[in-house]
DNA sequence: ATATTCAAACAGAACGGTCTGTACAAATAA
DNA sequence: TTATTTGTACAGACCGTTCTGTTTGAATAT
């Protein structure tokens, strides 16, 4: 076997098979088995499944912050309260080819939030750093009038994290991401500022 | 044992159960140590685990329909967007003394809605019943000239429930639910109609 | 009223399978 | 050589489910 397994590459394939199968239903075999690598190596390299899961958790924030900001920061000709909208419908039109699978933060909240405090301190710490990631672009849509400079932005961004989250979730238990669209546009357009 | 274990409080205990510790991480033994039954008398009650959490599931919807009905049919002496509004904050508030646990129906969606398509399938009938007992009283506020009549009430309906329901699992995440409160108010200003 | 029958409810040990984590020897690197 | 990493087998716990035998209580027969 002459694949080499640095920590990076497996957690990204753990992380992708944790998305879709949650933390139980994924045993350490099937990671072995799907990586190349064999037990030893694995527990060589992680302290137990619980730390590995976490590792995975802040790549996946990691990831998910940079892609938030990259997408925002494209398109600079356009506005940031498009940009924002286009943000959050991007995401949810990508629903159906992940099968629907929701955020993952999310999904292991539910899991082992209530059980498990460590996993529940990263993911937490995973949904702080998206918004505030969100929070730049919402300054900017009111300097340009589009959003209310009267309101808090940073309630405005917990506003759109919210209504994102649930829509997400109604997506993926409807496997239907056309009503989720609907919604995001229906609170856009209530937000935008009318001229 | 003098108990009787007729099915409807086995069910009830179990829903706290599943409620608390989420599908996986919760035994039938422990079950059974709590309600004081036999893995006998489950069995002969229940054809399996995942037929009982499936019959949980609908005991929670039918008494969380009953309880959003009541709840926005009493205090007809306010107007029906203030008997939403008040609906929606007092789900949060209660939040602190449920130990942050958030929506049954969302957790076990998180959890198994992608693996297990029965429990996924009663999970969205779920879902769909609250919102379907949400909106006449949208309907109502917007005869109140409260909310905007222009709009279609299920898309209004729909927004709301996201957006609590994104409130709802932040709050659980960041054990912290007066943000939550803030945003859902900030949504329903934006959304009422300015006299 | 009393005895008999019988199906449903129940008890709880046992089973088969799966899981995480460990032991330890072999391989490799220093 | 000595230290580290890897491969594999396995320990030990756990879990959902099944199984066998027992209790129970109502229906039926005497």
């Amino acid at each position: 076997m002459n694949v080499k397994h640095n920590k990076e590459n497996v957690l990204k394939t753990g992380l992708d098979l944790f998305c879709h199968k949650g933390f139980n239903s994924l045993g350490i075999d099937e990671i072995c088995k799907v990586t190349g690598m064999t037990k030893g190596a694995f527990y060589n390299a992680f302290k137990s499944k619980e730390q590995f899961l976490i590792e995975a958790i802040v790549l996946y924030a990691k990831n998910n912050v940079n892609r938030i900001k990259t997408q925002l920061q494209a398109n600079k000709k356009d506005t940031a309260y498009n940009r924002l909208l286009q943000f959050y419908i991007s995401m949810l039109e990508v629903q159906p080819k992940v099968n629907f699978m929701g955020c993952f933060i999310n999904n292991i909240m539910s899991e082992l939030g209530a059980t498990n405090e460590n996993v529940g301190i990263a993911a937490t710490k995973a949904f702080d750093e998206f918004i505030e990631a969100i929070e730049p672009t919402v300054k900017e849509a009111q300097r340009e009038n589009e959003l209310d400079a009267n309101i808090n932005a940073r309630q405005i961004t917990e506003l759109l994290h919210s209504t994102f989250y649930g829509a997400l979730t109604r997506a993926k238990s409807s496997k239907d991401h056309q009503q989720s669209i609907h919604t995001m546009n229906l609170l856009f357009n209530n937000l935008k500022i009318k001229p």
